[in-house]
DNA sequence: TACATAAGCTTACAAATGTAATCGAAAGGA
DNA sequence: TCCTTTCGATTACATTTGTAAGCTTATGTA
């Protein structure tokens, strides 16, 4: 896994749109992300090219306007945010976390049979 | 739950010393955090500054000096704290979250049996 | 009593972030 | 061919954050 730069709160939103589907061009994100946010098409030309900057992206030119596509996998960046949150907020503890979350969060029953399945699977 | 202001990462290790004991003077603040951190007192100081303007602490005083104590509990933080990187990582979907760490982080055995009596537990 | 300390208060300052607007070039339509 | 639309590139600007330093005042110490 390679070193995941910082990835904004914001830029978080845009990178799931690509890791969802990638190569695409600027204006499909702006597209998709006019379902879940109210920013304006430059400012989320400002997040691309930032992300571009901190190299989680990559671009080719495709006509008059570019293609983008993760450089930085969904999975090492999810991985390190995880990571980061688990040390910030509960030391590190996983199982801390665990409990936590499962106290907290309402879970229904068929949640706690599907998290039990997972379990179940991992052994 | 009232509703919790941003806390800052670095303001995050603050509140674990104060959470975990107060009410602290600064000094003490300052201390606890030099086992673990390479911050001057100057610097934690302005951190218990911002704290306190932002509501998250409270304080009064003893002799020359202030005691700190939190305004926010640690678990409504670590609730809001939690939901916000739910949501932001795993669009909120506490299954996915929980797949993702048993996936990624090795679960021992133990801690999988753990994590089965706290869902027991649960229910 | 004069001075070094320690507290809090005020100020500093760059980088990251959120949120865009303006500028210039290219391309397609009237 | 000229104008409008669309791209990317450049510039903007306030706020938050990380990381302190300097200033002022009270106090304990020599």
């Amino acid at each position: 896994m390679q070193e995941v730069p910082q990835i904004s709160d914001a830029e978080w939103q845009v990178m799931k749109v690509i890791w969802a589907d990638s190569p695409v061009k600027a204006s499909e994100v702006i597209d998709e992300l006019a379902n879940t946010s109210y920013w304006k098409p430059k400012t989320i030309k400002t997040m691309l090219r930032r992300l571009v900057d901190k190299k989680v992206l990559g671009y080719y030119q495709e006509g008059k306007s570019y293609l983008y596509y993760p450089i930085v996998s969904e999975r090492d960046s999810i991985k390190a945010e995880s990571d980061f949150f688990l040390k910030k907020v509960f030391n590190g503890s996983l199982n801390l976390m665990l409990a936590s979350f499962i106290e907290e969060e309402k879970l229904s029953q068929q949640e706690i049979e599907q998290l039990r399945r997972t379990l179940d699977d991992k052994e």
